[in-house]
DNA sequence: TCGATACTGTCGGGTCCGCGACGCACTTTG
DNA sequence: CAAAGTGCGTCGCGGACCCGACAGTATCGA
C-alpha cells in the first residue's frame, strides 16, 4: 500500500512490514501540535504514544529549582511515550513541543494490545528505546565534558536533521533551557558561530548557512548518537516507498 | 521454595513469582566477579545478563579522548545487560566491576527464550530498564547542575546502598573516573567531607561515619532515582521470604 | 632492607560559565 | 503613536573546576 506509506513521514512507522502497518493504522490519529504544547508532564500520566511527522519534541528533565536539561530530541525518526512501552506508565520527564507540526497519535490501550503480540512493532519500539537511552547517556557525557559552543553545534545539527530546509524557529531562551545553561551563555556561543558566518539569527529564527562547518566543529556526541540509531534501526532508513 | 529464595540476594530475582523463578533458576550460573573485571566493552557483544549479588557494577560512557562518566550504578537491586532485553545486543557503554563480589549469570540465549514468553520476567526487565534510563537521565541533570561535592555524596550513598556495612573499597582515582572529573577535584571534595567527620579515608577504603549527614548534604538526584525505582519496582522491595 | 608502586594531598595559574544588572531593537496592542 | 512586551547583546565579577607539576606516605615484592 504505497498510498499509506507515502504519507508516512515518520521513519519508525514507514519501515514496518506492510501487515503490521495495516493493522495499527486504523488506531492512529492525526494531530497538529502547537509550539510549547506539553505531551506529558514529569510524573504525569501518558495517555498516548506520538509518532512525530513534522513536529519536534524535546524530553526535558527538571530539578526542583527549575534548572533543566534536555535528555533527548525527538522528531520524525522516533516516538514519544516510551514509559508506555516499558510499563512504568509515566516518567520523571517532561515532553514539550519545540517546533510545531504534525504527528500521529496512538492510544495507550491500543499500543499495549499491540505489545502483547510481541511482533515486529514490539521489537521496533524496544530497539528505539535503546536508541533514546543512548541519547540520554550521550547527553550526560556531553554535559560533563564539552563546551557550550560544541553543545550548541550539536543541538543545531540535531534540530536541522529533523526539519525540512535550513531554518530553525527557536528563541535563545528556549535553547538555553534545553541545554541547561543561561541565555547569556547561548548568546556568547551563538555570536561566535554568527561571526564565522555559519549561522544567522533573527528574532526567533535561526538559519544555518554552513552546515559542513558546524559538522566540523561539533563534538563527537552528535555522530555517536546518529551511528547508534543507524545500527539499531538501520533497516528503517530506507526511503518510504522503497521499504520492503 | 524459601530454600532458593533465601539465597536470592538479588532483589529482581527475589520478587519473581515462584513459578517463574523456578523456571529460570536452572539456567542461572553463580560467578565470582573480580574488581576491575569488564562484563562487556563499549560496542562489544553481551553474552550474558548478570544479576549482582554482593558485587557492584558501573555502566560507564567514554569519549574518544578517554574522558568518561558513569551512567548507572548497579548492585543487588538490578541487573546488567539490558541491550539483550532491548534487542540491540550491544551498547556504546562499558560495564566494569567496581566492587568484587558474587552474581548470577544468565546466558543470552536463555534470556531471549524467556523474553518470548512475555511473562512476569519480561515485565520485570522492562520496568527495570526504565529505572536505569531514569538513572542515566538524572546523571545528565546532575552533571550539568550540581557541585562535585554533592555528586560525591550521591555516589557514596548509592554505593553504600549496595553493600553490607559502611565501608566502600574504592580509590579516589576510580571515583574520579566515574564522576568524570579529575582526581584532584575528588581529593578536594573528599577532604571537606573528612574534615566534617562524615567519612574517613585510608588507601582505597572509605568508611562512612555519618550517613545521615551525607543524606542531608546530597543533591536531590539521589532521592529522585530511589523514588523512581520504588515506584517502578516497589513490589520487589519485600524481603525475600515475605515475597508472595 | 631497599627500591618500586600505588594512593593521597598540595599549589598557582587559567578558563569557562554562572550571576546580576542593564541597554537596545523590533513587534504588538490599544 | 505611545506603551508594553519580546528577543538579542553587553559588561564586570566571582566561583568551580581544569591543567600541570610535585610532595608525602603506606604497601609490597625482590
Amino acid at each position: 500500500m504505497p498510498d499509506i506509506r507515502s504519507k508516512m513521514t515518520n521513519r519508525l512507522l514507514a519501515a514496518l512490514p506492510a501487515g503490521e502497518l495495516a493493522r495499527i493504522m486504523p488506531s492512529l490519529e492525526h494531530v497538529d501540535l502547537r509550539l510549547g504544547e506539553i505531551l506529558h508532564e514529569a510524573g504525569g500520566p501518558q495517555q498516548h504514544f506520538y509518532f512525530p511527522g513534522t513536529c519536534i519534541v524535546s524530553l526535558i528533565g527538571e530539578l526542583n529549582n527549575g534548572d533543566s536539561a534536555e535528555l533527548s530530541l525527538i522528531g520524525r525518526e522516533g516516538g514519544v511515550g516510551l514509559a508506555l512501552v516499558l510499563g512504568g506508565g509515566t516518567t520523571p520527564t517532561r515532553a514539550t513541543v519545540q517546533s510545531a507540526g504534525t504527528a500521529l497519535r496512538w492510544k495507550a490501550a491500543a499500543l499495549q494490545r499491540e505489545l502483547k503480540l510481541c511482533g515486529a512493532v514490539s521489537r521496533m519500539l524496544l530497539r528505539y528505546t535503546q536508541s533514546v537511552w543512548t541519547q540520554t547517556a550521550q547527553s550526560a557525557l556531553c554535559n560533563r565534558h564539552h563546551s557550550l559552543e560544541q553543545q550548541l553545534c550539536r543541538w543545531l545539527l540535531l534540530s536541522l536533521d529533523r526539519v525540512d530546509g535550513s531554518q530553525i524557529r527557536m528563541t535563545q531562551q528556549l535553547i538555553a533551557d534545553m541545554l541547561g545553561v543561561r541565555r547569556e551563555g547561548v548568546v556568547l556561543a551563538a555570536k561566535k558561530l554568527q561571526r564565522r558566518g555559519w549561522i544567522s539569527y533573527s528574532r526567533g529564527v535561526i538559519t544555518v548557512l554552513n552546515r559542513t562547518a558546524l559538522e566540523g566543529h561539533v563534538c563527537e556526541c552528535y555522530q555517536a548518537v546518529n551511528a547508534e540509531y543507524r545500527r539499531l534501526l538501520g533497516g528503517l532508513r530506507a526511503s518510504p516507498l522503497a521499504a520492503r
